[in-house]
DNA sequence: CTTCATATCTTGACAGTGTCAACATACGCT
DNA sequence: AGCGTATGTTGACACTGTCAAGATATGAAG
């Protein structure tokens, strides 16, 4: 299926599409992105992204969609990395977690932004990726309560939004360099994660 | 002072676009706002409010500072009302902290988004305000751990950066619709209150 | 191999945007 | 009265997303 690069179709603009949009975002964020210099650097026409996305929100969406399976990928990984304690994978976690946003702060903008998931604009394979992502969060919290390190009488929907929130909070702040710089990053995250444990047996950790 | 509609000097242009500005934002979002439009709404030529606003930017700078001003007020009212003890005025400020963004969802996401923040492009007149706004949370913050409210032996600066952040977060997820929407946002602040306060002493509140 | 529906890509066009340069008018001070 | 300056105007440019109509290649059916 490989395809010489003069030939009339391209092959593979759907993905080389995702690929060089995703970069050109990384480098100078969402707002610089334009369909028609993406089109230009992909060497194929103005028009010809349109037979692959419906919509420039579309293929925001399909960008977010990556972004939301490869941060899935590393959270399920930290949790179910049995050699740590709870305790010790909660705190992975939310440094890993602020870690990602610091890390691809132009993606997570974009993830979480409003553009994509206000008035319902965002697509079906965004939402088939993103609710289950949201659903481990209360997963995830229902088992920090069960081993004690959260607050076990709190509704574990609410304490899954209130944690998470905190982490998407920080996580904001930061990205938009308004009251918080990265050399706190490691600090912020051990402040979270004592406040939120606090009260919790420490066995040795 | 006062004009009459028809002269060729508008007389007070500058607020009126603001004013404008501000409501069309309410009402249809920051993403629909064009300077042009809005000169016509204002009776004015397109170029007009180049003489008042240095960019577009600028004047989305100047609502945000609007927005922050007015945060404030309320803020400071909430703490300096020495009526409610000072339990009570934590619990407070945080459910009027997130009635204020579900309220105002667009000019919240005008005054803590990336487009103004990024890359140094926010304002002079902005930074004069929202700083001072940034470091009043710090001071609230301090008091709250010396009422024995918020953990004593955190740093204030990271506390309150984890603390604005829990409420920054649940405000952003709030607004964006992910996760979290209307009808959860008592529960919510309640959830966050009980598991900052958690281990605080109840005097009887 | 031919035929033909379909997927893909192209050119042309339109309305809309932010913003600059050059010019016009009116206000306020000397 | 005169003049600098603040304010407002028209014209122009480069750019954007997106639609409609036409061109070309692909893959399956006959």
């Amino acid at each position: 299926m490989a395809q010489v690069s003069q030939s009339y179709h391209h092959g593979d603009l759907r993905q080389t599409l995702i690929n060089t949009a995703r970069s050109r975002i990384a480098e100078h964020g969402v707002g610089s992105l334009s369909l028609r210099k993406l089109a230009e650097d992909a060497g194929v026409s103005r028009t010809a992204p349109y037979h692959h996305f419906k919509d420039k929100s579309a293929l925001l969406s399909a960008i977010a969609a990556e972004g939301f399976t490869q941060w899935q990928q590393v959270a399920r990984e930290i949790f179910d990395n049995t050699e740590l304690s709870a305790r010790q994978r909660f705190r992975t976690f939310i440094h890993r977690y602020i870690g990602f946003a610091a890390g691809n702060p132009e993606l997570y903008e974009l993830m979480f932004g409003r553009p994509i998931w206000q008035s319902n604009s965002a697509t079906d394979d965004l939402k088939s990726v993103a609710y289950p992502c949201f659903q481990f969060q209360v997963e995830m919290t229902r088992y920090w309560q069960a081993q004690g390190l959260l607050p076990q009488q709190q509704d574990p929907l609410r304490l899954a939004q209130v944690t998470w929130g905190t982490l998407h909070g920080i996580a904001r702040l930061l990205i938009d360099g308004i009251y918080a710089d990265q050399s706190h990053i490691d600090d912020m995250c051990d402040c979270a994660a004592d406040v939120f444990m606090r009260g919790a047996p420490h066995p040795h950790e």
